[in-house]
DNA sequence: GGAGTTTTGGTTGACATGACCATTACCGTG
DNA sequence: CACGGTAATGGTCATGTCAACCAAAACTCC
């Protein structure tokens, strides 16, 4: 039966709850990090979740996306959001219907792990350790999650998102090792240096070179993040050889 | 304030209605047409609009996108039928609160619009006219069904996904015919050919020949499809060459 | 039979890519 | 301060990929 075509009456209709949950993945020691929130109260009880909450019927979902992340990490704007898919399995909430659509942040590497309201149940775990189990998680977050890596990967690809995991001036190092944690990948680094380059207008040169570190080596080219393309990659995803 | 670390009352939460709308796109006369049904009621009464329906709360988003697709078309297994994206705005149904999950369905030509239930209030229509606004969409339709296409162009990059645009048995010159549709690019014939038999899998000779057409020429040869990969693809989307 | 059309096979030259070496410019240490 | 170690950067080169193009094959229609 085609709906449009028929009249109803809107008290009809089962009632679902409408939640928006937030991967918000980093960058930490050359490894993807993803922020977790612990839970106090009675499903999952002391597991780890994926931060999130309820949408409000006056504001978009990007909006309740936008809000939960300021109210998790207290940053506000220019942060790389995108939603990548909703979760409506019955009885993936013991409680109630739930539906829940999910986004993705890429943030660059925060330091203290959510500095915010709740500190005290947020934390900083590695992806692998939340995806293979080691961090069990509550509800079905861990398919979340691993929905989000998956996005995150292919968006690298695609979109060139990969200096948004880092502060707003960079090495092309730092850059390279976005790829390889993410792709887990290793990338050589007079090759990739000449095609990031080469796709002009990726990255900007500032003139200004970062110190080396404790190991030494020739103080490398800050660069600033340029546009981002909406398709066709200078950069191509390889088969992982680490 | 992280809501898992408090208590709650469930009574408390917005309460949304969830609705499961379903981009059907094929391929007839050599152009991208999408499935649109006809409202028959108030809200954008007489305007075409993406088949969809309420999500019940004990199937899961992917069971009601079946189900949808079955009422609306017919069919029922081996469809490839894709979640890709949450819409919730509010306003966007003058009605009620409702947030609706899009999925986009790729069909090989039905032939006769919509040959099931409510034949009279559906029709195919070329993917151009919907999105140019010659044909005017209900709802915010137009903003998913341009979200569906991009989808699907995406899709055909990283998922080699054109065979589900064609019968179960197809000449390379169709299977060519869709990349050139849906990217509105044009293909060299030779080399589409070499790319596609390089890649072992992609697509199975069956050691049969199709009839030419009308205007003649050399009889292909029949493929089945193979294996689809998950990433990875033998072709790449280049710059529209029309 | 001949012109037209489409598929299929082959060649070629331009360009992209990856492996590898060399140089530069810093670090710590003695 | 000379020296070995390290990392960034620059260059070369062999290989692979790809698009453009040509030509033969095999059909239809007239």
């Amino acid at each position: 039966m085609v709906m449009e075509t028929t009249t109803y009456d809107p008290s009809e209709f089962p009632a679902f709850a409408v939640t928006v949950d937030i991967v918000v993945l980093t960058m930490a020691k050359a490894r993807l990090h993803v922020l977790l929130v612990q839970r106090g109260v009675d499903p999952f009880e002391g597991m780890w979740a994926i931060p999130g909450g309820f949408k409000r019927p006056d504001e978009t979902l990007d909006e309740a996306a936008q809000r939960e992340l300021n109210e998790e990490t207290g940053l506000d704007g220019g942060v790389d959001v995108r939603q990548f898919r909703a979760y409506g399995n019955p009885g993936r909430d013991p409680r109630m219907n739930i539906v829940t659509v999910a986004y993705v942040a890429v943030l660059r590497d925060i330091g203290t792990p959510a500095a915010s309201t709740d500190a005290a149940a947020a934390a900083l775990i590695p992806v692998e350790d939340a995806l293979s189990g080691r961090v069990p998680l509550a509800f079905d977050h861990a398919t979340i999650l691993g929905d989000a890596v998956d996005r995150v990967r292919t968006d690298l690809e695609l979109t060139g998102t990969a200096t948004a995991f880092l502060p707003p001036t960079f090495t092309l190092a730092e850059l390279r090792s976005v790829y390889e944690a993410v792709w887990n990948v290793h990338l050589d680094a007079a090759n990739f240096r000449k095609r990031v380059l080469a796709e002009d207008g990726w990255v900007h040169p500032t003139g200004r070179r970062a110190r080396p570190g404790a190991a030494g080596g020739k103080p490398a080219e800050l660069f600033r993040a340029g546009r981002r393309w909406k398709h066709g990659s200078p950069l191509r995803r390889r088969k992982a050889t680490p």
